[in-house]
RNA sequence: GCGUGAGUGGCGAAAUGGCAGACGCGCUGGCUUCAGGUGCCAGUGCCCGCAAGGGCGUGCGGGUUCAAGUCCCGCCUCACGCACCA
């Protein structure tokens, strides 16, 4: 079979592993494993069984492995989205050949804005068009062979979907957070039922808290009205209406969450200015669970980027709260996390929409530095003056010129407690009310920001920290100048300062220990068509009703017009209208929600496009039964703390998640949050959703433009040594960039080309095999051709390519075969478990390489190869281990084990070194004893040659493999 | 500025502190072919050399070590994320 090739030509060779055959054979084993439900996936209960019926064998741990769902886009597939999924298919179909229970199935996130932008174009409704890309996605990725049980699919808009997403919704709206409940794992703080609150308040084991609208201090709950009652809840509430500053994006028409607002102050979708409005809106009360949001990323093994980012968008920051006397009046209120500088303190800075701000002195205290009034006759002047001019920068102004301190005199005066100094207090947009109090104690001579501001208004710098030179001290060191008649700092290192100011602040009630957080709640309605509708509705007091279950889904209207109202994207004084709002006859109801049946408004806001994300992990574990979310029987098996070979002591989860690092801090927090929720009142088992989180890269393309700066198609363009940039189309130079693959940089590959001149097989393996699955890289068509020889090579390992008959021996393998099969089996098990699929490709090519170098081929060696490669290459294997003999599948085989007699070589290349340089090689007995080695290292001509009759100042041993030899 | 990660042939990339460049693409030569954008065989880090052989080589500069792509210190560059967060 190793003969040089005959004369016939390709195409009339009839049984050549080409790009024909692969379609024939991928297309037959797909319609198979369909015909048997090979991959129906059973569960330990209930409906879902295997294909014969069976429940899942307890001797087998579960493996629950999962993809970012896609979005159903009408633009279709390019070569990279099947990355990550042709990834977790391999890992897998692995883990079932090793014995695990793999659960693996891929729903469709179809809410969301592209479909109603194209519902909008088109007049269609967005329904109709995000199933037909459903379908198409469904055909595409079919082709590629990936082992997802289908019953298990699902898409987020479905109405059996919805009305779970709404129940979720009910559960947060009808808890809130018992600061001091412990939780199972033994934590302090828990969400609760809101029937258990309204029970402790009406027994008053509970004080009605303070501070609710309508609602008298010190009130009895006996005492409280309807109306008021309620109020008291719903300031409770995890998910609550409230007025507050939300994200306006008049050219979207829709508010947005703080997490899809850019840094430069625009939305992220659309890229469209976004303003700050107060408006009454649906928020999650997110923030609840910061402190554990960012504890429990210790627990989970995700990559350290993505734990950071998160760590950072929660922004959880230590220090204290210190309060100023304002001079003839009020507090102010700041937090600091350097409280140990207060005696450095000079200014005060307040956020230009700080509240104290509201009211100034009428004039300018005695002794006003000129610069520091700018140019004003009064403190409200000034103030009004600075603030109009602050409302009018954007996000991106003040981050051009951050370094540029602007800011003016209040005329307030406040006192420093520590020093009893008045200090000013200046208003200034590098602090932001949005942090914090809104408010600062200025150190220039410890913040850097504070220095500035200080130089260019020429205020005093007190120094705290022994050191040298001008500008702001920031790094640690002693204490000075640190002492008043009560309180002497000077001396101690920082954090016993700190915590010796923070006593002596608490000592006299003017601060205290506090944390602050970045974080802020999540706002949860968009006004959007094309979401979940909100499960509640109001009455005639406006206050918000959760419906019964028996209400769920509240399914959508029909409307005239999906597109919210939009307005001049600049236009910052519009106010959201929502699509839902246009049909009377949904917005208004009569229902009996148990006191008759009365008058009802539904809410005409939407969910956001990440709720459906945020729980369907536990889609896929049961859609069957009908009155509980997820069968607590199953959540324990395939997400329970410990389940299947997770490490004792994990929290549980989802045995692997893959997907892109662009939801690092959106879906990734939101479905934390979720599924926090949903563990504290008793619903899930484990605290975290994902236990392992693998970002995959991003493959990604050459795009070329002429010298007009059109793209040109990539797949036209040549390398051309002429061309200034070695590029050229159709003669043309041409410039190379590279970046993503779309339709308008003209660089699009789809996995249909591939499937047409390569077979998904190939397209498997080649993906597989571009380099390590977490990095990105260039897509390269050229390159393709590699990895279908591969598989060629290996199909005629096992079948003549002119005949089609087996070319398997059953002879034994002769002993370096036997190694050589056997380290790869070692070898490829390793990689497969750490998700090194690109050198388990390598390995597996070297085997196979070794096997075209014999007379005949031994079955037990090729079986063993194709068994390896099915994880990768799923079909040719299919089909090879049926031509090989077998009737069963081999996705249920057993994956080899490599046998340890055969790992140990039976020679081995000693390297002999001279001064670490490699100066000779012996092949040499593994057992070969260190003195034999050095006998033999100084013996060789070419270390003699290098030792130049130097003598031998010492000889290193590691026998059997290397031996250096180090000259005087 | 802060955080995370990465810099190795023409290209994608491999390498428990122990032979740098596995495997693949491309390229060169050969075989097969009416033909080849097929298949097969061989070679391929750079420099000197006909060869044998030698020199150099993992972003830069130091260090530890018998031995460094790998460990330590200091830089540089790039990617991603965050960014006046008190």
């Amino acid at each position: 079979m190793n003969d040089v090739q005959t004369s016939t030509p390709a195409d009339e060779i009839p049984f050549r592993y080409t790009a024909g055959l692969a379609a024939q054979i991928e297309q037959r084993w797909q319609d198979e494993w369909d015909r048997r439900g090979t991959f129906f996936t059973p569960n330990p209960s209930g409906p879902l069984t295997d294909a014969e019926g069976r429940h899942a064998d307890p001797a087998k741990p579960s493996y629950f492995v999962m993809d970012m769902f896609p979005y159903p886009s009408g633009a279709g597939l390019h070569v990279g989205h099947p990355l990550g999924y042709i990834a977790t298919d391999v890992v897998g179909r692995f883990r079932r050949m090793c014995g695990d229970n793999v659960l693996h199935a891929l729903a469709f996130d179809a809410f969301g804005l592209p479909a109603e932008q194209h519902a909008i174009a088109t007049g269609q409704h967005p329904r109709a068009n995000t199933e037909a890309n459903i379908a198409i996605m469904q055909r595409q990725l079919r082709r590629l062979g990936l082992a997802h049980d289908p019953r298990r699919s699902f898409a987020t808009i479905d109405d059996s979907y919805v009305r779970w997403t709404q129940w979720i919704f009910l559960q947060v709206f009808n808890a809130w957070y018992d600061e001091a409940a412990v939780r199972p794992d033994g934590g302090v703080g828990r969400a609760r039922p809101i029937a258990e609150l309204e029970a402790e308040l009406a027994a008053g084991t509970r004080p009605v808290p303070a501070g609710v609208d309508g609602v008298p201090a010190g009130a009895a709950w006996a005492d409280l009205d309807r109306v008021a009652r309620r109020r008291v809840l719903d300031a409770h509430r995890l998910a609550y209406l409230a007025d507050t500053p939300v994200n306006w994006a008049p050219g979207l028409g829709t508010v947005l969450a703080n997490e899809e607002v850019t840094a430069d102050g625009r939305s992220e979708r659309g890229n469209v200015p976004v303003f700050k409005r107060n408006l009454r809106q649906w928020n999650m009360r997110i923030t609840a669970y910061a402190d554990r949001l960012t504890d429990d990323l210790d627990g989970i093994d995700w990559p350290e980027k993505v734990r950071s980012m998160q760590r950072h968008w929660i922004g959880r920051s230590t220090g204290a709260t210190v309060r100023f006397d304002v001079v003839g009046g009020e507090l102010l209120e700041v937090f600091t996390t350097r409280p140990d500088t207060l005696f450095g303190a000079t200014f005060m800075v307040v956020a230009p929409e700080h509240p104290l701000l509201d009211e100034v002195p009428a004039a300018w205290p005695d002794g006003t530095h000129e610069a520091w009034t700018g140019g004003h006759e009064s403190p409200a002047a000034a103030v009004a003056d600075y603030r109009r001019y602050a409302a009018g920068r954007t996000a991106v102004e003040r981050q051009a010129d951050a370094g540029r301190k602007t800011g003016v005199f209040t005329g307030h005066l406040a006192v420093n407690p520590v020093t009893g100094t008045p200090l000013p207090v200046f208003t200034a947009d590098y602090v932001l009310m949005g942090y914090g109090t809104g408010a600062i104690m200025a150190v220039p001579g410890g913040d850097e920001r504070d220095y500035d501001f200080a130089t260019t208004f020429e205020l005093p710098v007190v120094y705290t920290v022994d050191g040298e030179g001008d500008g702001a001290r920031t790094g640690d060191g002693a204490i000075i100048n640190s002492a008043n008649e009560g309180l002497d700092l000077n001396g101690l290192d920082v954090p016993a300062a700190k915590a010796a100011m923070i006593a002596w602040l608490a000592a006299r009630g003017v601060g205290e220990e506090t944390t602050t957080y970045r974080l802020r709640d999540w706002l949860f309605s968009r006004q959007r068509y094309w979401g979940e509708p909100f499960p509640v509705v109001y009455d005639e007091d406006d206050q918000p009703i959760a419906l019964p279950d028996s209400a769920l889904p509240v399914t959508l209207p029909e409307v005239p017009d999906f597109s919210p109202r939009t307005y001049a994207p600049d236009d910052a004084d519009s106010s959201p209208e929502a699509p839902l709002g246009r049909n009377d006859d949904w917005v208004h109801v009569t229902l009996d929600l148990g006191d008759g049946p009365r008058q009802y408004r539904r809410d005409t806001n939407t969910m956001p496009n990440w709720a459906g994300s945020c729980w369907y992990h536990l889609r896929y574990l049961d859609q069957v039964s009908p009155d509980v979310l997820v069968d607590p029987a199953l959540d324990r098996y395939w997400l329970g703390p410990g389940h299947g070979s997770q490490p004792a002591g994990s929290v549980g989860g989802v045995d692997l998640y893959v997907g892109g690092v662009e939801h690092a801090v959106l879906h990734l927090l939101y479905s934390r949050f979720w599924h926090k929720v949903l563990y504290d009142l008793g619903y899930v088992s484990s605290s975290e959703p994902f236990h392992k989180l693998f970002n995959q890269g991003y493959i990604q393309a050459y795009a070329y433009t002429d010298d007009r700066g059109v793209y040109v198609p990539a797949d036209e363009v040549e390398e051309d040594a002429a061309a200034p940039e070695g590029y050229a189309w159709h003669g043309e130079a041409v410039h190379r960039e590279y970046g993503k693959m779309g339709k308008s940089l003209k660089n699009v590959v789809t996995p249909d080309d591939m499937y047409t001149a390569y077979g998904a097989d190939t397209l498997r393996v080649y993906e597989m095999s571009m380099g390590p699955l977490d990095l990105s890289r260039p897509w390269d068509t050229r390159s393709v051709v590699g990895s279908q020889r591969f598989l060629q090579r290996l199909w005629r390992n096992v079948v003549d390519e002119r005949t089609g008959e087996l070319v398997v021996v059953d002879d034994a393998p002769d002993e370096a075969t036997l190694r050589v099969l056997h380290a790869t089996i070692a070898g490829v098990r390793a990689d497969m478990e750490a998700m090194r699929e690109n050198t388990a490709i390598a390995k597996l090519i070297v085997l196979n390489n070794h096997l075209t170098t014999l007379d005949r081929v031994p079955r037990a060696v090729v079986e063993a190869l194709v068994l390896m490669v099915a994880p990768i290459a799923p079909h040719i294997a299919e089909e090879l281990w049926s031509r090989l003999g077998h009737e069963r599948s081999l996705i249920d085989a057993p994956f080899p084990v490599a046998d340890e007699r055969y790992l140990v070589a039976e020679t081995v290349t000693c390297v002999l070194q001279v001064a670490g340089k490699v100066r000779g090689r012996a092949e040499v007995d593994p057992q070969t004893g260190a003195q034999e080695l050095e006998a033999l290292a100084l013996a060789d001509p070419g270390v003699q040659r290098a030792l130049a009759g130097r003598e031998v100042r010492k000889v290193i041993v590691r026998a059997p493999h290397l031996v250096n030899v180090v000259p005087a």
